[in-house]
DNA sequence: CAATCCCCGACTGGTTTAGTCGTATTTTAG
DNA sequence: CTAAAATACGACTAAACCAGTCGGGGATTG
C-alpha cells in the first residue's frame, strides 16, 4: 500500500525534534518520548539505528542525548527512511534482488522502476528542515508568525 | 518500507497485457496467469477487484475474459493501485483516519503529507500505456491462437 | 446439457512489524 | 568512589498483514 514503517514515522518526529530543538542542545530518547507519546525502547532502537547510520551523534552519560551530525537542510529524509527500513524499494524485486518468481517473465518491472526513480528524488529533494519549516508546533521557544495559518492549539 | 502489494504488482502486469494483447479480443484469467505464471485464483481475485472498480469489464461464458474498459492512456497506475489495495497513503492516518496514537501532538504530519500528493501525482501521470510503451517486445504470449483448439496432450 | 469462464467469500500458513524486557556500558554529579 | 542518568544491544512476544488456497456458485455458448 505504499505505506511507510511506524519506525520511519518515529525517526522523523524525531529528526524534527532535534532540528527545531536547537541543534546546540543534546534531546534524549526520554524527552523526546514524552513529547510525542512514543514508546521509550522503541524510540530509543530507532535513533540507535539513526545514529549508526550516520544522521545522529550520540553523547552518552548524565546530560548526553542525540544531536543532528548535520545541519537539517543537509538530511533528506530519504535517507532517514532508509536508514530505518533499508533500501526503498517498490517492488519485491530490486536490482540486487531478483527472488521474484515472475521475474523472468514480468513485464512492468523496468516501468515500474522508472517510477521509482521519481518518488526516490521527490524524497530526496525534501530536507528535514522543510519538514521543520512547516509548522513549528510543540517547540517550547517558537517566534509568533502573524496569525496566518496558525494550526490549531494542540494544547500542550 | 514504501512497497506495493504482489497483487498490485499482478493487477499492473494484467493491465499491460490487456493494453497491449489487443484492446479488442478478450484475455481470459487463465491465459493471463499461464503468461506471467502467476497462481490463477489470485490472480482471479485481482482481476474481479478490477473490474468491481470499473477498470475492467468482464465477460462470462465459453469465450469470455476481460477487456479494458477504457483506452490504455486514461488509466493510470494510480487507479489500478488504488483499486486493488485500498487508497494509497504513505502514513498510518489520513484525511479520514486519525487513529494513530500520536495524531494530536505529531508535527510531520502536514509535511508528510504534501510529499505524499507529490508522490500520487506522479503515480496519477503514469498511465498503463506508458507502462505499455516501455518496451512493447516483451509480450510472451502467442498471437496466432484464435479458437483453435490447440489442447496440448496434458493427459487429462 | 456440459464445458468454460467469471463471481464471491472464507480459510490457512508464513512473514513482518509494533512493542517489550533484560542487561551491559559510558559519563558525570555529589 | 558510587549512584544516577543516559545510550547500546539483542532476544523475545503478540498482533497484523499478506500471498496463496479451497469450495460453492452462476452465466454463456455450442
Ligand atoms: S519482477 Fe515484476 S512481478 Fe516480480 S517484483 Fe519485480 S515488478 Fe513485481
Ligand atoms: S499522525 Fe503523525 S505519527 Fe501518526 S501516522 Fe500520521 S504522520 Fe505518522
Amino acid at each position: 500500500m505504499l505505506r511507510l514503517s511506524k519506525r520511519a514515522d518515529y525517526a522523523l518526529m524525531a529528526m524534527k525534534h532535534l532540528a527545531v530543538n536547537g541543534p546546540l542542545r543534546a534531546a534524549s530518547t526520554r524527552e523526546i518520548s514524552q513529547a510525542y507519546d512514543i514508546p521509550v525502547e522503541l524510540l530509543a532502537k530507532v535513533l540507535q539505528r539513526l545514529a549508526r547510520a550516520g544522521l545522529l551523534t550520540s553523547q552518552q552519560g548524565i546530560h548526553g542525548g542525540y544531536q543532528l551530525s548535520r545541519p537539517a537542510p543537509q538530511i533528506s529524509v530519504a535517507e532517514v527512511i532508509e536508514a530505518i527500513d533499508g533500501p526503498l524499494t517498490m517492488t519485491a524485486c530490486s536490482e540486487v534482488d531478483e527472488s521474484c518468481d515472475q521475474y523472468s517473465r514480468c513485464n512492468v518491472r523496468d516501468p515500474l522502476w522508472r517510477i521509482k526513480k521519481r518518488i526516490v528524488s521527490a524524497l530526496s529533494e525534501s530536507s528535514v528542515a522543510d519538514l521543520a519549516a512547516d509548522s513549528a508546533v510543540s517547540s517550547p521557544v517558537m517566534f509568533h508568525s502573524p496569525g496566518r495559518e496558525a494550526t490549531v492549539g494542540t494544547g500542550q
